[in-house]
RNA sequence: UGUCCUAUAGUAUAAUGGUAGUACAUCUGAUUUUGGUUCAGACUGUCUAGGUUCGAAUCCUGGUAGGACAACCA
């Protein structure tokens, strides 16, 4: 109940609006994807901050898709959209579309026509360009500029009857030609697109551009607050100037910083080429940033929600540190994934002095987090494997794992020590030769033996294999983005690495894709959907701190 | 060399004229049958120069730096 945060600067807006009776305290956001690809952890911020301003202050929120450029569109998208919003714990007040107002927003466009305040434009895209000016000269404008209104009104209708070919003509806004923002000097409001729309079919062949969908859809559906992302900055006066001459409901546009994260890339265009170009298999990919793929990778809604909170709402540019979300992952599974043993990289451990024909049920905790995630049991027998790197032949002072004459704690078992080691021609280890200490058994250990290091291990005749990916970051750099050249030759080749012959306990033949587990002193792992009757696979969501590893690269 | 936005530790984010705080990251140490967790501690910051004020991260002015804008994309 401890409401300690401080208000982000949206949400001081909303209150000062609350407090001052504007549209009598009404809240109603809306979150405005395109369907045109999959929603990545940047919609997320969006996505939380547009449901989450409105439940903290009763209100609503829609999802309104902005179709308004059927060449890039899909249904695939709008389907990918809302299982993600929904899996991310959110859930909308109405499904809407820019589409359904295709017919009311041509009916603002004849009335800003016969306003004077629209006109046809015969130019060609380059022309159009020329005519506008750069940032330091004011621009020109085109013969068709003045127009009657008769004859705008007649051409506009004719646009929409399909009498003309795609770019012969547009709609334009008459605005200031000497504006110093660009988006004043005679925007286009409506161009030809003879292309199938995947919800209005083949009705129209005009589509209005995003200035003249944007706001009005907003306006039509009475939002309130209009939050999107600080490059629509210089669209606000243009957003407000089309509310104002058309009259209609004044919605508000806020902007915030999108959200970049370390290592990754995060717009629309580069993903898509990732995914195009075969560099990742598909938009869940478990390297992707998407949300679908940071759900088979194994994030929790919990985990990004959280995430999404800890790095606030502002409006400078930000790059935010990866280990940041991995932390919130990691802060959730530690409580509540229960832990199992799986040897990743194996190698065999023979006891010598336990009897090669004994098994004993060793008991272990599930979860030393959560006292009702109760315990199982585990066999255990002279012949194990154990993770390769838990043996040196020559260990260092400060390596506290097996070697000749060290002792280790075998996980929920016994103490052994290490008494030798066979290799191949290669050099390869190949078996490692260990004693027991009987009175030793976790639990019940009357040695009085201090161990420093406790090891995980399998017995080798119960385990079961599966496969097992490993995943690291899909950049070697942390702005692949702002990177010389192409941010694609930037790619890590080592973000994958599959182990197709892991060992792990036989209890996790029956686990279900989606599960979650700790590999102890491995990571965390979640069965994908790739699993089948024969195989298990386990994607490494996140690997747990490792300060040995820090210790070990120092040298 | 136009207009707009932004500037607080390595990265983010608070302090709303009154003690610069929090998280992540990094580093110590303690505990630990996970080199995990937990606990204790350390480290590092108001872009700059003036001004207003008893008092400025906060207000004003000038610089500087970063970003956005000239798609028939959103």
């Amino acid at each position: 109940m401890s409401e300690e945060r401080t208000l982000n600067f949206l949400e001081q807006i909303v209150e000062e609006d609350i407090a001052n009776g504007v549209n009598g305290g009404r809240v109603l956001t809306r979150f405005p994807p395109e369907p045109n690809g999959y929603l990545h952890i940047g919609h997320a911020k969006s996505i939380c901050l547009n449901f989450g301003l409105a439940q903290k202050y009763n209100g609503k929120t829609n999802l309104r898709f902005d179709d308004t450029n059927p060449v890039t569109e899909d249904t695939e998208y709008v389907d990918s959209i809302k299982a993600d919003i929904q899996w991310l714990g959110f859930n909308w007040a109405q499904e809407l579309y820019a589409s359904d107002y295709f017919e009311q927003i041509y009916n603002f466009a004849v009335q800003l026509i016969k306003k004077g305040l629209a006109y046809v434009d015969d130019s060609t895209a380059e022309e159009i360009a020329i005519s506008k000016g750069t940032p330091t000269e004011p621009g020109k404008g085109t013969p068709y500029r003045n127009r009657s209104v008769a004859e705008n009104l007649d051409l506009f209708e004719r646009m929409r009857k399909g009498e003309f070919k795609d770019g012969e003509k547009v709609l334009r806004a008459k605005g200031d030609l000497a504006s110093p923002n660009m988006h004043m000097r005679d925007p286009i409001m409506y161009r030809i697109k003879h292309a199938h729309h995947h919800r209005t079919g083949d009705n129209w062949c005009i589509y209005p551009m995003y200035d003249f969908a944007h706001g009005q859809s907003d306006s039509i559906e009475n939002i309130t607050h209009s939050v999107c992302t600080l490059e629509f900055i210089p669209h606000r006066p243009l957003y407000n100037w089309f509310i104002e001459q058309l009259g209609i409901f004044p919605s508000h546009q806020y902007e915030f910083a999108r959200l970049n994260l370390t290592y990754t890339v995060m717009s629309k265009r580069k993903l898509l080429q990732l995914v195009n170009e075969k560099h990742v298999t598909g938009w869940d990919d478990p390297r992707m940033p998407t949300i679908s793929g940071l759900r088979r990778r194994g994030y929790t809604p919990a985990s990004i929600r959280a995430f999404c909170e800890r790095i606030g709402v502002q409006k400078r540019d930000n790059m935010i540190d990866v280990s940041l979300l991995e932390f919130c992952i990691r802060e959730e599974l530690n409580k509540t994934a229960n832990r199992v043993m799986a040897v990743l990289d194996p190698v065999k451990l023979v006891i010598t002095n336990y009897p090669a024909d004994q098994v004993e049920e060793m008991t272990a905790e599930n979860n030393p987090e959560d006292p009702n995630s109760g315990t199982r049991t585990l066999p255990f027998s002279n012949t194990l494997y154990i993770e390769r790197e838990d043996f040196m032949e020559e260990p260092p002072k400060k390596f506290f794992r097996l070697g000749p004459g060290l002792v280790v704690r075998l996980k929920n078992a016994y103490i052994i020590k290490g008494e030798g080691f066979e290799k191949d021609a290669d050099g390869n280890i190949t078996t490692i030769y260990a004693t027991y200490f009987p009175e030793s058994k976790s639990g019940g250990d009357t040695t009085g033996l201090n161990v420093k290091g406790t090891i995980h291990w399998v017995s080798a005749a119960h385990a079961a294999t599966v496969e097992v990916r490993l995943y690291d970051r899909l950049f070697k750099v942390e702005d692949p983005g702002s990177e010389e050249g192409d941010f694609k030759s930037y790619i890590n080749p080592d973000s994958l690495q599959v182990i197709s012959n892991a060992y792990v306990e036989p209890s996790l033949l029956k686990a279900k894709p989606g599960e979650r587990f700790q590999f102890l002193r491995k990571g965390y792992f979640c069965v994908d959907t790739d699993s089948t009757a024969e195989k298990v696979v386990f994607n490494r969501t996140v690997t747990l701190k490792d300060t040995w590893a820090k210790e070990a690269k120092k040298g």
